[in-house]
DNA sequence: ACGCTTTTTGCTGCGGCGCAACATAAAAAT
DNA sequence: ATTTTTATGTTGCGCCGCAGCAAAAAGCGT
């Protein structure tokens, strides 16, 4: 089944944060792994924004609990990303919190909005399968693969 | 139909680079563009590696004919990503040419060997109808998809 | 052939991104 | 409580990408 998340701009932030913040909870948990301070953080300056932030960005938006450096984020970051929990979006030297739960290995396709900025986030469906068809026609083994589509999407091209 | 063109490490480089020059010279011939020397020389410079390149790496290799200023560089890529003959790798900040004639807005897959670091790339097929198909259920319009996946190619699997 | 316009290249400099290497502090394990 | 592991702070650096201006080269009309 295709399922795609493209938020509205006017959806609630905070229900849909603190159901994200709950679930890497959860996930930390069970994996033994330690959701800091600082890790959490960084993942709520996401979650607030809905949008990709770039690392300085994100240390500028912690500035009020004393800013940390640069190295500090991305290893935030890092963590971040090995257990699912953001993704990165490589044509934009940015970060982007993941507003699905889904498997490591899953195909991820990004759809980000040139104007407004927003990213949507689609899994599973057609495009996953097709792609594992592709890479065995050449022989390919993927590791995680990451779909990053600019255009525009439907909230900014209404208006 | 899909394509896949993922060349093998021991084929005949210097052939289907002087064929994707002859490409380049016909198509910017008729598009009343120039292809200079810098343009021509940076081109060159890509397709006789078949990897991806920095911009740094290929001032580098160009620097027997005395070495051009990083943006000097830069413009001749933008030329030929301009021109589609050359493809950005954002995930490695990076540049490879392209190894076969397609229509601007077609997506492009690219299969990144993460050992060799050779790069194939894939076009038309059902990735495409697939991506079509999810951003239509989305609302969004796609622009120019670009498509990264990083794994292993068969030539080192089976290595 | 000449000057004029457009295009391309050279030069200087700078800002953002990402992390290495080492030191310190905090938490877990024994 | 001591040792071991893990996380954070500090300093510093290298690469990427381009802005802004100056100079040179190519096209263009007369």
């Amino acid at each position: 089944m295709q399922q795609v998340i493209f938020p509205t701009p006017d959806h609630d932030h905070d229900s849909c944060a603190s159901a994200a913040i709950a679930h890497a909870e959860e996930l930390c948990a069970a994996r033994s792994q330690r959701l800091t301070p600082m890790r959490r953080h960084v993942l709520e300056t996401l979650l607030a924004s809905h949008k990709p932030l770039g690392a300085y960005e994100i240390m500028e938006r912690l500035a009020d609990q004393g800013r940390p450096a640069p190295i500090t984020v991305y290893r935030a970051l890092d963590f971040l990303r090995d257990n699912g929990l953001v993704h990165r979006i490589e044509s934009r030297n940015a970060f982007v919190a993941c507003v699905h739960e889904h498997a490591g290995s899953d195909p991820v396709v990004f759809l980000i909005c040139e104007r407004c900025g927003a990213v949507g986030e689609a899994t599973g469906g057609t495009v996953a399968e097709a792609l594992k068809t592709s890479c065995r026609a050449a022989g390919f083994t993927p590791k995680s693969p990451v779909i990053e589509i600019a255009g525009i999407c439907s909230h900014c091209r209404e208006r």
